[in-house]
DNA sequence: ATATATATACTCAATTTGACTATATTTAAT
DNA sequence: ATTAAATATAGTCAAATTGAGTATATATAT
């Protein structure tokens, strides 16, 4: 199957030994990759989300670990709101907002919705829309390269190959939809962890800092964790309890009708 | 893009014009096709998901509509908990656990998952589990003619060519998924509905009963829609009042960290 | 001994959910 | 005309969940 290639292939280049996997969404548009124009053809690129355990470490030497904000710095909370985005972003999607008499209304209600420069708030979710929205506006440099607008800018973000950095918007917003409803962040940890370490990663994940006891009470309320008895050693203050993730909580979870006020009695 | 192409071809098929579309799933494995077999290349579908506003028609003639449910009968418990389950499905797969001595364990507990046997409630969004499992047990057709088992019995459910069904509980799968958190049942009504109307379609995709008087408060209450002023005149009894989707809606939920206890102050 | 960092327990009001009861308006049947 | 059946809509109430805290315990670093 593809998804057996792509282990095997993961295995192949960097020595990884991927956990979870799962597809994501095939870019096929036209003139993703330079050499479509060459020859006319098409070039399709199914993408994969994996998620690799931590302090796993490679085989290869030229392979390094990246820090996904590097490309989306603007998604990241966690020191909270981004300077980026009212000392850079904003300014110039205000000027693409203008620029088009026939398009402002549109443009003005979806850079509104995406980054919730009105009333709303900030949807971690909508990391693809904002990411599609900088590229309309040429923001990125690989809109530059697409020639979509000016040659001058440096562009926001570190950029990737062809549409890779597309590929990781996509990612990312999968992952933080999914991380509320399947228990993902636990094919990133090691077996036993803290729950600060826990509340770590899906911090890194949805780029936004959570209320530390009131995430303690939900993962130990829903029983996603068990505590294994033992305790932390090299922590800063008092020790930490370590937990393990509950297999059997998959399946007792997600009952029918989250959200879905299913009748019970005919 | 594909998407468009996606819709040209629609269109000229069936002459519906799609309104929703979004991409499902690259089904990729070998010996998905035939032809595959004979002359040793390898075929890849994109599928895609596409809502179309009910009452739609066909310009072309071989063209029909087919309840879903045909395919996937297990899956509608509308009328009650489907008795194929327990006259045809149990018992075939029970049968299929206890063949392989060695997988017994795994396949008891996949089937309980998938299932709901044992304590757990009935999960609608576990479409592709059920599928996945009922095609390893050899009880859908396809399977035979994939050779995983028997050639003699009839199978459950209406098939479909290829893996097609296979794609369609995919589908389903998502939607169910989708449903509870972005508004896509509005895609499926006419712009103006009856809230039993709009019930009815929730059913339908889910494939459960929901409870009459709370599923209109969540819907009103999440001001997900709003009232024209007109009332349906087509009703056994009382007249319901007309609804519409509030597209400002879109905007306002999905808060960040809708389950995620996100911090407010810093 | 003290400051600082972290873990963990507990509180409490506000909101949401699940499961009902009650009442209002229709059409269909007698 | 009356009654039954079907549907819409309002309201109630306890239980569970969530948001935002306070309080206390147990480490290390200085």
């Amino acid at each position: 199957t593809l998804e057996l290639g792509l282990r095997e292939w993961v295995e192949e280049q960097t020595g990884l030994s991927l956990g979870y996997v799962e597809q994501l969404y095939t870019f096929g548009d036209r003139n993703r990759d330079p050499r479509e124009r060459a020859d006319g053809s098409r070039v399709v690129s199914i993408g994969y989300l994996a998620l690799v355990r931590e302090n796993s470490h490679f085989r290869t030497k030229d392979a390094e670990w990246v820090n996904c904000y590097d490309f989306l710095p603007w998604e990241d909370w966690r020191s909270g709101r981004p300077p980026l985005l009212d000392q850079f972003i904003f300014p110039a999607l205000e000027n693409w907002i203008m620029a088009e008499p026939e398009e402002q209304a549109q443009r003005a209600e979806r850079t509104s919705i995406a980054f919730a420069t009105t009333d709303s708030r900030w949807d971690i979710e909508r990391v693809l829309d904002r990411y599609e929205l900088l590229y309309e506006a040429g923001l990125v440099v690989e809109a530059k390269r697409d020639a979509v607008l000016k040659k001058t800018e440096a562009g926001v973000g570190r950029s990737f190959a062809l549409d890779h950095r597309r590929m990781l918007a996509t990612a990312l917003a999968r992952v933080r939809g999914k991380i509320k409803y399947r228990p993902l962040v636990f094919e990133l940890l090691a077996p036993t962890f803290t729950l600060l370490k826990l509340q770590n990663v899906v911090e890194a994940l949805s780029g936004v800092r959570l209320h530390k006891q009131n995430f303690r009470r939900l993962v130990t309320n829903n029983r996603l964790v068990e505590q294994t008895g033992n305790m932390d050693t090299e922590s800063r203050g008092r020790p930490a309890a370590l937990f393990e993730f509950r297999r059997d909580a998959v399946r007792e979870r997600s009952q029918p009708g989250v959200g879905l006020p299913v009748r019970q009695s005919p």
